[in-house]
Order: C-alpha cells, then structure tokens, then sequence
DNA sequence: GCTTGACTTAGACATTGTCCATTGTAGGAT
DNA sequence: ATCCTACAATGGACAATGTCTAAGTCAAGC
C-alpha cells in the first residue's frame, strides 16, 4: 500500500488527503468495491470527500494500471487493487460475493484461428458464476 | 424467428404488436444491441412503443431464457438472441463490435478445487478483448 | 512563505434502468 | 360477432450510476 504511495508520488503524482485516503481503502486482497462504497468509506476517514473526487481518483489509478475496473455484476463497475497479479474471478449470483482466482491454462489457446474473425487480442478476462458455500447451504 | 415466436405462444405468452417487434429487432447472427438500440429500432417499425415496454420485453425474454444479456462493456447490458447455442464474446476495444465465438476446451476444468473457495460453480463466461481489423490497421 | 497550476468541491446534468397508476387490448367465453 | 377480463402498454416520475464545469483550495517547488 504506501509502496502504491511511493509509486504514485514517484510518476509525479501530487499527493493529497483525498487520494491518499482512496487508496487506503483499496487496499487488501479480494476487495472488489464500487464507486459508492470506496466513497462510502473515504468519507468515513475525510468527512468532506466529494464524489466526484473519488470518481477522479479511481479513474486515475485505473489509467495508471495500480487498479482494475470489473464489471462482474451489471450494475456499477468494481475496483480491483490487485492489479499487478494476473486472476479472474468468481463470483456468487445470490450474495455478489467476489474472489480472485487463478485458472491454469491458457484461454488464448483455446480459440482458433479460424473464430477470431481477424482480430488482434490482447486480454482475456474469465468469470465463474455460481453460489458461494453460504448462500448454497441455505 | 417466427419460431420463437410459437414458442413464446406456446407457453402462454400473449402476443402484441409491441412484442413481436422487439422479437424482430432481435433476430439475426452476431446481435449484441442494448435496450436502447432495441429501442430505437422497434420505435421505427411501431413508433407508439414505448421505452418501458422495451425493457419489460427484454426482460421477459431473458427470464424465458430465449435471450441473454450480456455485459462486454460497462456502460449498457446488451441482449444477444443466441442464446440456444452457448458460446463466448470476442469485443474490439476501439469500436465495441462484438463477434460470437465458440472456444475449444472448458474452462471450468482449469480452476483447481483449492481456488474454488466452496462455491458451487454453474457457469463461466469468457471475454476475448482486442481489436478488430478495421480498428487494428487504422 | 509565496506562487502557481494541479486538485477538490458542489451541484447540475447525462445515461441507463425501474416503478406505478392509468389506459388499452388479446384471446377466451358467450 | 361481441363482450369481458386479466394481462400488457403507456408515459412520466423516480432511482442509481457516472460525467462535467466553474470556482475555490492547496501541495510542492522556488
């Protein structure tokens, strides 16, 4: 997290109150929050953190590659601080509970030539859909 | 097409104007149109329809399970009427065109136990990204 | 400790989607 | 063929998420 600071402050970011509390609360593993909550909880540490602030922010971290954007459900879009860590993901369809996972193989591979319709492809994001342990239980 | 729209009927499902049109938009290969396209082009064929209607529609449609939505990018859900034959999306990240591919191969095989924190798994969606021919030569 | 340009703010605006009360109508009953 | 009625459509308000702008504020270099 503060090497995130010294990251950022190292590119030439100007460091702020704001910022430094927004990444603050994207620290950790398996957080997968959205633009409310991160804001949500910035305001609990700053009071007068505005929302476009934090739209600013994230925006920005995501620009430098520090934080990825997911859309695993299709209402906002979550915020992933492990960025440096190629995973997917697996999500609960009841709860929306989010885990990162790593898959072997190559989904690349999997595709053929003769379906990739002359494209040029760079990424391959995975979602794994189901039910975590507790929403299956009940 | 014509026959989705006997099954539809055949399950009970009331025919209007208003329906068979947003059926119609829909039909063809490689559709991915967000509501609002749907919109747009049911209002063209049936000018009175309205937007609410339109998403009932879709919605009916994707609880049926005769359409899918789909959430390539993170702006609108888009509705894909293939949703008989399973398959995964290859999306241009300069244009947003969208192609239906079918990759060898199951993913889900690839997720060890370990990483499947207890969930029950029902399904996995695989996003190709890249760029088109068109958008990759400019 | 100034200065300055980058950062933050508040709130208006935009887009996408949902809800509800009212009006209309498909399709079975007569 | 006409009538009934439950289901569907309408339009407009509302909600959720995200974007933009003008004006004020402040971090960091001098």
């Amino acid at each position: 997290m503060s090497d995130l600071l010294e990251r950022l402050r190292g590119r030439g970011w100007r460091m702020t109150a704001q910022r430094r509390v927004v990444a603050e609360v994207l620290d950790g593993e398996h957080v997968h929050l959205t633009a409310d909550e991160v804001h949500a909880r910035a305001v609990a540490k700053l009071p007068e953190i505005s929302r476009a602030t934090v739209y600013n922010t994230l925006g920005e971290l995501v620009s430098l590659g520090e934080v990825l954007e997911v859309a695993t459900d299709k209402r906002a879009k979550r915020y992933d601080p492990n960025a440096h860590r190629p995973h997917q993901h697996l999500v609960c369809g009841q709860c929306g509970a989010i885990r990162d996972v790593h898959p072997k193989g190559n989904p690349l591979a999997d595709l053929p030539d003769a379906e990739r319709f002359g494209f040029t492809i760079s990424d391959v994001e995975v979602t794994y859909r189901g039910l975590c342990p507790t929403c299956a239980g009940a």
